[in-house]
DNA sequence: AGCACGCCGACT
DNA sequence: GTCGGCGTGCTC
């Protein structure tokens, strides 16, 4: 009898087995979804196989119901692919296929494809009387006729929002008609566009390199900032989509697009699909089926992107592959930089990992003869590297945290009509608030965090479970008055600035100032035209932005990243720096950068400044080896956390106790720590601990995990906390 | 994850 | 006597 095995959305390990249903052959089964009875209610799950009989006993088997698809959803490789990731990263296979699929499909829906366009009807392709009296459907009409009588509705709202209400009003006069197309141009010629630029040689020899690649290979392309890395990308996607081959583009951040998406359309043509976990679901997936369909040559989009299909895949590529932002953190923790060199192997495709600042693991994969090493060591154009100076802040007086060579040097750029670029990594008005008189200082009743100043909002915020207190105007210990808001935020630094250099506009860039969707593009834009000549930020700001007028970057307080408590705390702070000093001196002027920091002697600064990022980043590897660390182990980390203060450890030692009895049985050589507290012990209420496991061997630890993980959900406690498994973790924070 | 089953406390 | 607390187990 055959029996028909399926990934259920459950946290289960296993996939389940159903008798087949009525309808249907079973040709072709795998990848594609299937509802079917689950207990008391039903489900859609996605068939991973069939077999020849069943261990459940033939009166337990149920039928399944019917297929949702006719032809497989998910591709051999997509469900290899997921298969594997599911194994490695122990997370139940039915819920990682849930989040490699789009909502919609996820739930058994069907999409309908293409996009909605506006045509404008025969009747007003010629003649405007009928919309001489209403200004906004002629200048629909205006719009649609430039783009030869029709276009896409998204565009068109995105455009000019008051042109949804115009076309509603000629589509209900028969002027208009609404139509779905699919985009089918994935062999359209992009339009012809300026010359693209002349290539340096270390580029040339790149590209050449990546286009030589036959089959999988994996290229790790090291360029300083402002070396061009966005121009191999386009060369080398170019030839793969001249080949008839899709290209996946991954990067961390979807703030980035805007800029690469023009680039890439300018350069590659409209056949584009941007896939992003803040689309909407709809169109999440059509951008999937698009890819699917190969109606699409280039996949643009961030983490969850690394799972769109890729039926006729050429080429991978990976920007900014360091950045932390590209692997997920909660539920399903996957990195998508490593199954993205897992998919270019299973599709025997190039990938090529782009950054400044590579990661050690990349470095050291250089080093083992894993990945080939492309280096870009010089800025394209006219920009020069630039100045990287520190200023020793001890016993200096500060102004909302500016020491007197910093303002020296803001007034210097500004008065040339430069920009300048301060760098904050604390958003608010001050990180701390204490009495003058007693001492008392505000704090999260709910975490072991201080609660940091919002002054323009009159509150105080915690930043770890977003808590908001009302500003006291006595202090809540004493009674007394003085209570004094120590250190400086973003916030603060835009009031000293602005009392500084009161003749400059200020442009504040930080998540407190570009909540609503779009800010951060609008905000970008105008530092990017020149609107304003001071700008701060944090994190936000460091990355990828290209701004040809700016001239000085001030890292406010280095000191923040230099003593983390996390192993790779240092390695974060280096590819900060060096990210952030990227942005200075793009265009024409020599770039300035200055670092204030209390620990001038400190070795990291010594050697980053000294020798730079690739110097730094050998002699971080040297200590990782010594100290057994990534990439020289494999690291996973089994976090518990509850209301109540102990039952973490209950679990935990639970958990280390069954590891200890399986290490006893067999060798697998992989140490157990812990447990221990978390870094920060109390977050959102509960209570923290993390039992750390770490192995000289991945496949050891691999092996031990399988033995080990499997059983966690069924120890002593683990109903009382809520836990995960964090495999090759990120952060151990 | 849901959802039911099950076994002990305070209510109409 | 029952309503409901959430601990435990299962989903083919």
């Amino acid at each position: 009898m055959l029996i028909l095995e399926v990934a259920v959305p459950r946290p289960l390990h296993e996939r389940l087995d159903y008798l087949p249903p009525a309808d249907g052959t079973l040709d072709n089964v795998v990848g594609r979804r299937i509802r079917v009875p689950l207990g008391k209610s039903k489900t859609v799950g996605v068939a991973l196989g069939v077999k020849e009989g069943s261990n459940i006993p033939s009166q337990r088997l149920r039928q399944a119901e019917e297929w949702v698809d006719n032809e497989p959803l998910l591709d051999a490789e997509l469900v290899k692919t997921l298969t594997w990731a599911s194994q490695y990263y122990r997370y139940p296979i039915g819920e990682v296929l849930s989040s490699a699929l789009p909502g919609v499909l996820r739930r058994g829906g069907k999409v309908q494809r293409g996009e909605v366009w506006w045509r404008l009807d025969e009747q007003l392709l010629g003649d405007a009387t009928a919309v001489r009296r209403a200004p906004r459907q002629a200048e629909l009409r205006e719009r649609l006729l430039a783009a030869g009588g029709a276009a896409r509705y998204a565009d068109l709202v995105t455009e000019c929002a008051a042109w949804q209400r115009a076309g509603r009003e000629l589509e209900r006069r028969g002027l208009l008609h609404r139509e779905r197309r699919r985009t089918s141009n994935m062999h359209e010629q992009p339009p012809a566009s300026s010359a693209p630029p002349t290539l340096l040689d270390a580029q040339l020899q790149a590209v050449e390199q990546i286009n030589a690649a036959r089959g999988f290979q994996v290229f790790l392309l090291d360029g300083v900032t402002g070396s061009g890395k966005t121009e191999v990308y386009i060369r080398a996607a170019e030839q793969a989509i001249n080949n008839g081959r899709q290209v996946l583009f991954l990067m961390p951040e979807i703030g980035l697009a805007p800029q690469l998406l023009r680039r890439v359309k300018e350069r590659l043509g409209d056949s584009v699909a941007v896939l992003h976990s803040d689309l909407p679901d709809v169109e999440r997936a059509q951008a999937w089926l698009a890819a699917r369909d190969a109606d699409v040559a280039v996949v643009l989009g961030t983490r969850s992107a690394v799972f769109a299909p890729l039926p006729r895949a050429g080429l991978i590529i990976v920007d900014e592959e360091h950045d932390p932002a590209l692997t997920q953190q909660d539920g399903f923790r996957y990195s998508a930089r490593d199954l993205a060199v897992l998919r270019a192997r299973y599709l025997g495709v190039p990938i090529v990992l782009g950054s400044a600042t590579p990661s050690l693991e990349s470095l050291n994969n250089v080093a083992s003869g894993r990945y080939r090493q492309l280096a870009l060591p010089q800025r394209t154009g006219s920009a020069k590297s630039p100045s990287i100076q520190v200023i020793d802040i001890r016993s200096r007086p500060l102004k909302g945290g500016l020491s007197a060579p910093l303002q020296q040097a803001l007034g210097r750029h500004l008065e040339a009509g430069q920009q300048v670029m301060l760098f904050l990594n604390r958003r608010g008005y001050a990180p701390v608030l204490t009495c003058h008189a007693c001492g008392w200082i505000a704090e999260c009743q709910r975490c072991d965090a201080r609660l940091t100043v919002h002054r323009r909002a009159g509150n105080m915020r915690c930043h770890h479970c977003g808590a908001s207190r009302p500003l006291p105007s006595v202090c809540p210990g004493c009674g007394a008055g003085d209570l004094l808001p120590l250190g400086p935020g973003t916030e603060r630094l835009e009031e000293a600035l602005a009392e500084l250099f009161p003749q400059y506009n200020l442009l504040r860039i930080d998540r407190d100032t570009t909540r609503r969707r779009g800010e951060l593009e609008a905000r970008l834009a105008a530092a990017h035209r020149g609107d304003a000549q001071l700008l701060i930020g944090t994190q936000m700001l460091a990355k990828g932005h290209h701004l040809p007028g700016l001239t000085l970057v001030a890292v406010v307080d280095v000191d923040q990243g230099l003593f983390g408590t996390d192993f790779r705390a240092t390695e974060r702070l280096a590819q900060l720096v060096v990210q952030v000093a990227g942005r200075a001196g793009r265009g024409d002027n020599p770039g300035e950068v200055l670092l204030q920091t209390r620990h001038p002697e400190h070795p990291l600064l010594q050697t980053l400044l000294e020798s730079g990022y690739g110097a730094f980043a050998a002699e971080h590897l040297n200590e990782r080896r010594a100290a057994g660390l990534p990439p020289f182990a494999s690291l996973a980390l089994l976090r518990a956390e509850a209301v109540d203060a102990n039952a973490p450890y209950v679990f935990l030692e639970a958990a280390a106790d069954w590891g200890a009895s399986l290490t006893r049985r067999q060798q697998y050589g992989v140490e157990l720590l812990g447990p221990v507290p978390a870094p920060m012990e109390r977050r959102e209420g509960r209570y923290r601990a993390q039992l750390m496991l770490r192995s000289e061997s991945r496949y050891m630890l691999q092996a031990f995990l399988g033995d080990w993980a499997i059983k966690l959900a069924g120890l002593n406690g683990a109903r009382k906390v809520r836990w995960s498994l964090d495999v090759d973790p990120v952060d151990t924070v």
